[in-house]
DNA sequence: TCAAAATCGTTAGCTATGAAACGATATTAC
DNA sequence: GTAATATCGTTTCATAGCTAACGATTTTGA
């Protein structure tokens, strides 16, 4: 079963946060850019965004949705139909925010592990709605409990308060770039 | 050719960052979770540094990396191929953490598109080096401000102490999750 | 010295992912 | 009323990504 790994780094900093030198070199040299022109700052902020992110990812992969044979495309797309119960194939891609073929193949996956299943609207053929199985739910009851306690986990290591910083920081982020 | 999106939200929050209302009931009663054994806040970290990671990723893909038909993954290798000019296959998949066999195919695309070359070791022939070509780095001297510009914007809502202070929080929880 | 073990990169076989094309169905315009 | 248009889900074809198996080497050990 495939676990999907892909911590893909851009820079290769050191432990301090810091672009190595041949890295600056580089940079300064090749591109052009002398090195007062770049923004170190926000170079690390986003370096360690995407580090934690991919972390988190792969974390709850490995320990609690490998169990299962889930991706965390898989599982997102499971968790929504455990809270709407059934769902237009469209509407899944909106709100998981792939595209429809890839809802497409990837309900299809889950339909063959008889997680899900489809069936296609009456008055309107062209509509096919998605939904959980009782075996869905059985896993979703399973498995939720853990993927929390993974999350709680991972930002164990700041405080409460420091926790509600990044939080608010992160959602201006949100807003403003309208991810 | 192929952009990576892959914005896969597991909740589904309001604006303010707020469980739905279906989702706490679900969560409530089917997991048989009680609300506040629930820890809203270490959700809300969680799934904000992963949106933003997604955002990140699919602003640079869209506006950045697709004139080249470049994907995430295939700009950090060239990257590091950038910096550091021959890196043996085992290395370059250390460096962007993806396993050799991923490398493998996707450095066989790069070659495909002329940016890198490989060529074997004539001492050891089990290893092989990939690198950069003259047009990979033209393509690189391109694009690289491009994506910095992109990094810099991106965080462009957060004043530089806001930024240091992000930094400092996530490298901690890099740093204690050994991301 | 030479067989066993280790190392390295590629291939095979799977799922995931997107864009574009397609086929079926509904809706709109005239 | 029917032809053009729009909508929806699937299929097709490409790359990306993983594990496991493989083939070619090199190193090790007795």
């Amino acid at each position: 079963m495939k676990i999907h790994k892909e911590v893909v780094r851009v820079y290769s900093f050191n432990e301090d946060g810091e672009l190595l030198p041949e890295e600056k070199d580089t940079i300064n040299q090749l591109a052009k850019m002398p090195l007062d022109s770049l923004d170190l700052e926000a170079v690390s902020v986003v370096t360690n965004i995407y580090r934690v992110a991919q972390g988190l990812r792969n974390k709850m992969e490995r320990e609690v949705l490998s169990k299962h044979g889930l991706s965390w495309t898989s599982f997102s797309i499971l968790y929504d139909l455990w809270i709407w119960k059934s769902v237009e194939t469209k509407k899944l891609a909106e709100l998981t925010a792939v595209s429809k073929a890839t809802i497409s193949n990837i309900t299809k996956t889950l339909e063959k592990k008889e997680l899900v299943y489809r069936k296609s609207d009456s008055r309107d053929r062209r509509i096919t709605y998605v939904s959980i199985t009782d075996q869905g739910k059985l896993v979703m009851e399973e498995l939720y409990p853990q993927f929390h306690r993974g999350e709680v986990d991972i930002v164990s290591s700041l405080s409460e308060n420091e926790q509600k910083n990044v939080s608010e920081l992160l959602r201006r982020v949100i807003r403003e770039n309208q991810f």
